[in-house]
Formats: C-alpha cells, sequence, structure tokens
DNA sequence: CGTTCAACCTGGGCGC
DNA sequence: TGCGCCCAGGTTGAAC
C-alpha cells in the first residue's frame, strides 16, 4: 500500500512525538517473521531503549526514525521502517491489535502528546531494521535510491532509464531510478501525460521525460496533500487514524472497464512485471505507433 | 540486459 | 456454508 504520499503523510503524522524518549520497546508478533526486524527483537530493544526520537524523515517509501542518546554525545542511530504493502505508523489505537508489530513507549515530560508509536502490519510484509550512520547510508543512500518523486527532474529520469529496453511504467517502479513511485502513482503520472505504460524508454524523449518528472511531482504533491489513498477496508491511515482522500482523484488505478473521465472509453488492465497496470487506450499513446485512421 | 517466477504473508471477494 | 482460487499499495533473489 504506502507509497511516497502514504508514507510522507505517516511521517507528517508522527512530528507530534519528535523530542519523546523511549521508555519501553515491546515485539508483539515478531515470531512470525524473525528476519523482517534486524537486528534480532531483544537485540534491537536493548540499543534504542533510552534514546530519544530526534527526527522523522522519510526515505523513498520508509520512515526513519533519528534516534539521539539521551545527552546527544553519542552518535545516532537510525530506525527505518518498511511498510510494504499493508504496514501502518499510528499514535492511536491500532486497527487490531492482532498484527501489532512494534511498540515503542515514549515519554515527553508532558501530557499533551502521544504516548506510545506503533507499527501495525496485516500481512506482516514489512521490514523494521535499526541502522548506524554508514549502514543507512548503505541502505537508503544514494547507491540505492534514486531522486526523490517530489523532487525528480526530466534530466535524471532520462539519464537514468533513457536508455533502457524495459517499458516506462515498471521502470518508474524501480527505486534506484526514482525513489517513492509505487503502483498506483505509476499509473496515475502516466495517464496524466497521456503515455501508454508499454511504451519503451529508450523511445521516449527528453521532452517526454520532462513530462513525466513533472506530472510525477505535481500527483505525488497533490497526493500529499490529500494525505494518501485509502483503498477498502483494513487499509491505509494516516497515524491520527483517518483516511486518506487521494483515491477520489484517481483517474485510471483501480478503475479497469469504468468509463475514462476525459474520452469515456473503458480503463483498462493489463499485467506487466507481475502487477497490474491501467490505463485509457485512446488517451495514451506510444511514441512512434500510428493511431488507426 | 531484461523478463518471469516464486517467496514472503493475511484476508477479502467471487464462483461453484 | 464451505472450498478453492484470484487479488492486493512492495521487494528480493534465482532461473532463463
Amino acid at each position: 500500500m504506502p507509497e511516497l504520499p502514504e508514507v510522507e503523510t505517516m511521517c507528517r503524522g508522527l512530528d507530534c512525538v519528535v523530542g519523546g524518549r523511549i521508555v519501553a520497546v515491546e515485539f508483539p508478533r515478531s515470531r512470525v517473521r524473525p528476519l523482517a526486524i534486524r537486528p534480532a527483537p531483544a537485540t534491537l530493544g536493548r540499543r534504542i531503549a533510552g534514546r530519544t526520537l530526534a527526527a522523522v524523515r522519510r526515505r523513498g517509501k520508509r520512515v526513519v526514525l533519528e534516534l539521539a542518546t539521551d545527552d546527544r554525545s553519542a552518535d545516532p542511530l537510525w530506525l527505518a521502517i518498511e511498510p510494504r504493502m499493508t504496514g501502518l505508523m499510528l499514535v492511536t489505537e491500532p486497527p487490531s491489535s492482532e498484527h501489532v508489530r512494534l511498540v515503542l513507549e515514549l515519554d515527553h515530560g508532558r501530557r499533551d502528546r502521544p504516548r506510545r508509536v506503533l507499527f501495525w502490519d496485516r500481512r506482516g510484509l514489512g521490514t523494521i531494521t535499526l541502522y548506524d550512520r554508514a549502514g543507512l547510508e548503505a541502505a537508503c543512500g544514494a547507491g540505492k535510491l534514486g531522486p526523490d518523486g517530489l523532487e525528480v527532474t526530466g534530466i535524471e529520469l532520462a539519464a537514468r532509464l533513457g536508455q533502457s529496453r524495459r517499458a516506462v511504467k515498471p521502470a518508474l517502479l524501480d527505486q534506484r531510478a526514482v525513489a517513492g513511485i509505487g503502483n498506483i502513482y505509476a499509473a496515475e503520472i502516466l495517464f496524466r501525460v497521456g503515455i501508454d505504460p508499454r511504451s519503451l524508454c529508450r523511445r521516449l524523449s527528453a521532452e517526454a521525460w520532462e513530462r513525466i518528472a513533472s506530472a510525477a511531482r505535481s500527483v505525488l504533491a497533490e497526493a500529499v496533500r490529500f494525505e494518501g489513498s485509502s483503498i477498502g477496508d483494513e487499509t491505509y491511515r494516516t497515524a491520527d487514524n483517518r483516511v486518506g482522500r487521494f483515491q477520489h482523484r484517481h483517474r485510471v488505478y483501480g478503475r479497469a472497464d469504468m468509463p475514462c473521465h476525459t474520452c469515456g472509453q473503458s480503463i483498462v488492465r493489463i499485467v506487466q512485471a507481475q502487477r497490474a497496470t491501467f490505463f485509457c487506450p485512446r488517451c495514451q499513446t506510444r511514441p512512434g505507433s500510428r493511431r488507426r485512421p
């Protein structure tokens, strides 16, 4: 579920707990998938207990908590939480107690702030990883993640994907090319620029990459303003348990066989790289392919 | 280089 | 009702 806009919204929702000191750490359902938590829960808990939550940042689709020592004398550590499909960062009650993976009990020295942050993950595909400075750079640095989707330029996209023989939609999901775009927003971005998701990267012009980058920035920023996309029941929520609203502005994602808002033609669902792709066959064209008369 | 498949998981929805 | 199957916002590694 969570792509850039949802993870960004989670991070903003955690601002209210920055400054809190971690007084307890629990891993209620950590036995289900032990490798998803590194180092192992007991070690991780020992290393972060007593530290202060100094900052919350986003790296691509990860929430990164900066954890300083109490007196800030030593280097900070970073706890990276990757929600994958169903993970949520919450400062309120979870949808069910069943799938709570991590609880941080916090002390702010005041009462008007949430006293716990938790990671809830129904499917359990998410990961929790503690890094030092070098580890964070190795896992989430420029070698692993491309420029952030909110800031990516056409020049950067063309440099990373312009020679590729892949289709453009799966290419936009490649986090080394651009960080933060997932299945929903890749579809919405390509609809807004009128490009067929099957178009080969190397056939796209510099101008097309500029339009894609521009649409990526604006669609993602708009989705952040609408606090992400919530689809279905037990789905994405903000940290204080509200639903996002960007799903009402989806033009193609999840709209197979429904009429295109622009031309009325039925939206089509295909599969690319084992993922569903939605697009309008009339509004979205391939460079170099001839339109039927 | 690029694609395909399986795996990691839970649970909702659908056809029979 | 129940069973089996397909589907889902993501990522990784192996095989071809």
